[in-house]
This record gives structure tokens, sequence and C-alpha cells, in this order.
DNA sequence: TTTTAGCACTCTCGAACAAAAAGTGCTAAA
DNA sequence: TTTAGCACTTTTTGTTCGAGAGTGCTAAAA
């Protein structure tokens, strides 16, 4: 980015103030305010000059000629990537997160509930957290069952302790006793392998049986569209947007909480920085096209090195990103290391 | 209700008029208006006296002088219970609802889910439907698999296809071995008895085993903070209550949908009507204390004979009872129906 | 006795206007 | 390079005023 080298420190430490203080009040933030608040001991002239110059850059505007300046979203974006330092976590803080983070429960599933409930409310926005993909979780234990003629019931426990169940109904009825040699081979196989492996193994190795479990097999490990519709999605905090000021107008309002319904949507969003690796900052436009006025913190989390799922908050535009980030970053490290427990 | 036999046949007209008008508008509803829409060719004046009436008897008021008058709750209570002529359905609808009740679907509670759609689109407000309460449910099947030390897996599969996993710690260590012979038992008994009634049978008869299968069975059932907890609530269409004009203040809106987050609360709305055991139609205070601005209108549906679960709709006070409650008796009907199938 | 026309009265709502407040840009002096 | 000062612009707020809607009451009509 050219962008930072040409802007001056002053001018800096002035775009600083204007964004800490536009978080603070949600309101324009006019020169005289920023000349008694900065530390540097500039008139109020001296600062409109530097303003000029800001909105000249395009980090600033006017809603109208007579108002205060506000960050455009090209201001906040200059202002996480080069300006901002992160706002400490105090130490009853920490403390607070691991108690809360650490706490005994059962199945993983719910510490990732619970992650959610604890980033929204500390925040004071909303939270997603997207639970790891199951193609890739280590299954611990599987199990087929003929309940009823041509219905069988799979029972998968996972090592995280999730448990996941799916009927499958077959064309030909199989009999309980060629599903136990199945299991029996199969729980074998989970030892080393993953459910996805294991089917290319398994339609190798019994001839015999191959056209029915090929059958069941194909069924029972999604496909990448079916994937992405089960990742599942633990979203939190979404009534705390009501409070925000930018979303006092009903309609957007509506707008806003009907794509957080969308869960195929935000499972995107959270995949998008999957893939980056590492903690992402989207502003505006960034987030999605009809989330133009939110921002969003997502950062992975990771088992073994690597990323599994991702934590996001989610709020307005204006959002306390010193903060935010800072939750955001110490959340993830304690939801990596406990991943690393299951 | 001595109320019904003092207001005369003329007012009733008028109040119907009123209430019809003010569901459509949301606005007060002055004498002209009146004079001019109902059949009856009264002048505004003569209006006008039976409005004051109307007001004395508690059923009107005015927000203030000159404005027209709104139905107090007791009014809207009065009109549901002695004026209200149902509207009925075109055949049209009835067509389209039944189609798509009657898909094929797998898993009753799937069905479910699309009842709670299919309401809230139809009515446009929010729509809520609660599972039938497991302890009743009659299981097909129920199989416990020993996954690690100390950890067993309870699978039970419902009559209507509903799968619930349980995961059980125990004290001592149960052998798979010893498990297998629970599970025959188990499963010879669920032809005849449903859960509830099995523990008290499977505790007297298994002599031997009896101190560890007590406390597994007695994990197994719930008790009843617990069945009211899990009892599983289908909402849907709780974003058409934005479109409502009473709920565009924020606080109020953030309250009630903060409201609809709790399922218990729910429930026992629902409850209250499947002890009912007929349609209830609740207005203002009627709902809750904290949903005096509401109105809903639930009725319970029911399996051999027996009333099961509830169906309900969720709106502002000033709801379309005579739509709403066709609506929710027709499909209550649908869902009963389809009960009987599983 | 019941209904209606007429009228005075009350209250809200929107437009128009004025003054206050907030903030800017520019100029000229420090 | 910075700042004080001032003219200018725009929003905000408050006030006033008249129009509009609707009522209650009274007296006449049915």
């Amino acid at each position: 980015m050219e962008a930072e080298t040409i802007i001056s420190e002053r001018k800096k430490e002035i775009l600083k103030e204007i964004v800490n203080s536009y978080i603070e009040t949600a309101e324009p933030v006019g020169s005289r305010i920023i000349a008694r608040k900065s530390g540097l001991g500039l008139s109020s002239a001296t600062i409109r000059n530097c303003m000029a110059d800001l909105e000249d850059a395009g980090l600033l505007y006017q809603p109208h000629t007579s108002a205060g300046r506000l960050p455009t979203q090209e201001g906040l974006k200059f202002f996480v990537q080069y300006i901002m330092d992160k706002e400490p976590l105090s130490w009853g803080e920490q403390v607070a997160i691991e108690q809360e983070m650490l706490q005994e429960v059962d199945g993983f599933n719910e510490i990732l509930g619970k992650t959610a409930q604890l980033l929204a409310s500390l925040t004071g926005y909303a939270a997603i957290v997207s639970s790891p993909s199951e193609l890739e979780e280590h299954l611990d234990f599987v199990e087929f069952v003929r309940i009823k003629p041509h219905l069988i019931l799979v029972i998968m426990v996972s090592a995280s302790g999730t448990v996941r169940n799916q009927l499958i109904r077959t064309r030909r009825d199989i009999r309980q006793q060629t599903l136990e040699r199945f299991n029996q081979r199969m729980n074998e196989l989970l030892k080393e392998a993953s459910l996805a492996e294991i089917r290319d193994i398994i339609i190798e190795s019994m001839e015999e049986d191959r056209r029915i479990f090929d059958n069941i097999l194909s069924q029972l490990v999604p496909n990448e569209s079916q994937r992405r519709l089960s990742g599942k999605l633990y979203i939190d905090g979404k009534l705390n947007l009501l409070d925000e000021p930018e979303f006092s107008h009903i309609p957007k309002l509506k707008n806003l909480l009907e794509t957080l319904e969308e869960k195929h949507l935000l499972l995107k969003l959270l995949d998008k920085c999957l893939a980056g690796d590492e903690m992402q900052i989207l502003i505006g436009t960034e987030v999605a096209s009809n989330m133009t006025e939110c921002g969003m913190v997502v950062a992975p989390y990771e088992s073994n090195k690597h990323p599994v799922g991702s934590l996001g908050v989610l709020g307005p535009m204006r959002m306390n990103y010193p903060r935010v980030v800072s939750l955001v970053e110490y959340i993830a490290a304690i939801l990596s290391s406990r991943c690393k427990e299951m």
C-alpha cells in the first residue's frame, strides 16, 4: 500500500483520534474535539488542515458541509492495518475468559456454543463460530443397525464426542448379520483412517459385498455441497445488534437479521478466512454485498497445527476493533488449545 | 360473561366494523368511516353515540380527544369471543396447504419444522410448533453401546423416526456383553411399554444388575424439569414481526425477540393450551407479562384422540384473528391426521 | 323515542420561519 | 508552519399557525 507511506505521522495520529472518537460516539467528529482530546498541542485550525488532506486521500468524509468528519470504509481499513494498536485484555478479563472456556463439558459442540456465547457477551456484538468440518474429523466408533426392513441406522461417534446419526434406506434388505461383519471391519479400520479414506479401502477389500456397501458409504460420506450445508454454526448475540444506532432503521435491521439466518452464506464467510490461515478484518463491502454497513473480525482455530474451524465477531462497521481483535485472538488461542485435548 | 347480553346487536356490529378496520390499518377509526363502510345506513352522529357507550363499557378507547377509537384488550377479547366469524379458507389455499403438509419427508420432526414455516408464511406472523413430549412417545428401538471405558452411548429410535442419542458416564465399567443382554431385554419390552414404564418393570425383573441399570435408566428417563427443557420447539417467522408497526420501537422489539428466544417460556405457553384441549386465543396481558402487546392463537394437535403437542401463531395484538384462527384450525387438523400415520 | 344535522371545541400534524449550534474554509498575522 | 479570527453553510431546535380530523352536545326532524 503506497497510502501508508504518504500519510504523515501526524495525520495518522489525527486519524486514529477520529476513529477512536467515532467508535465511541457514532457521531461525526469535529476539529475542536480532536484539538482538545489529542495529546499533541495543536489548534483546531491546524487539525482542520490535516483533516482536509485526509479527506482528499479518501480516508474521511463529511456527511454535509457543516458537520464533523467520519472515517470512510477505506479510512477504517487503513486504521486497522497501519495505526491501531490492540487493546490488551486486563488480567481479570483473561482469567474470567479462561475460566469460562476451560469448564468441563461433555461434547466438543458444547464448547463451541459456549465460545459463541462468551464472545458475544464480551464484545456486545454478534458472534459466529463454525465447527470443524465433519469430513476431516476422526471417528472413534461407527455402528450400523438394522431397524426394520430396508432401513438402517448409522451411528457415528467422533473423537471429540459428537454423535451423529443417519438413517439410510436400502434397496435390498440387509441382514443384521451382514451388518455386524461390516461393523467389525469398519471399527478396525477406523483406528487409522478417516471416513472418506475408509470408503476407498473398503470398497476394494470386500469384494463380495461391494455393491451393497458402496451404496451405503456414498450416502454416508457427504459430498462437497452437503458438507457445506451440514457444517454446524453457532451464532450468539444477534440481538446485541439492535442496540447499535446504525441498525435503528427497521428495514435495514431486518435485512441484516435475515442474512444472519442464512447459514451457508455465513459459512462461506468464515471459510474465506480459514483458507487465509490468519486473522482477518473485513470492513463494509468486504464483508458481503448485503452487509455493507458491517465489520467483521474472523480468526481460525486449529487442531495440531491445522486450522479446522473459525470464529468471528460481526458488528457495525464502527466496531471497537482494538478490543474485538484482542478478544478474538485470545479466545481463538484458547479454543485451539482445547482442541488438542480432544 | 354478562357483557355479551348487555351489548346490543347494533353495537356489536359497530364494534366488529371498528375491529376489522383497525386490524387492517392499525389506525384509530372514526365515526365517519364506519358510517360509510358499514351496511347499516346510520349517520356518523348515531355511530358516535354508540361508540361513546362502547367506550363506557371498556371495549374502546381514544388515544386523545380528537382521534378515532381503538379497541381495548377487552374489546378484542369480546370480538373474538362473541362477534368474529372465521374467514373461510379459499379452496385454492386449502389445496396448497395440504400439498405442502402432506409431502413425503423423513422424520416427523421435519414435518413440524415445515408446519411452522408454512404457518408463518401464510399468516405473516411468527409461528411456534411444539413437538410431542418424548416421555410419552413410543420407542421402536433402543441400543446401548460401550464406546470406551465408563462411557456408554444410548441410541433411541422413536416410532416417528426421530433418533435421539445420549452419552452416559458410568461409575463402574460395564462390559459390552452385559449390555447386549440388556439390549435384548429392552427391545422385547419396548413392544408393549413406554420408556418410563419400562424403567419400573426392568428394575424389578433384573435383580442381579439392578443397581447398575437403575442408575443408567434414571439418567435416560428425563425428569419433569428436564423434559420441559428438552421439549423441542420449532419457531419460524420471527422476523415477520419487524414489519408490524407496533414493533417499530426498537427496545420494545428487542424485548419481544428476546422472549422468543426463551424456549421454556414458550413451551409453558403452549402447554397451557395443551391442557385446555381446544383452541385458545390469548390477547395482551393474557399472553405473558412481557408480551402485553401481542396476541396469540394456539391449538393442540393430537395423535389417536390424545393431544400430544400444540401449534400457535404469535403476532401483534392487532392480529387478523378471523384468518389466523381458520389457518391454525385447519393446519392443526392436518397435522393430527399425519400423526396417525406415524 | 330515536336519529340526525349542525356547530363549537380539542387535539394532532405539517409547513414555514427564525434563531442557535456546530463546524468548516480561508485569510492574514504571529 | 501554525494559529486566531471571521464569514459562510448546514443542521437542529423551537415556535407559531392553520388545516384536518374527530368528538360531544344541542336542538330539530322523523
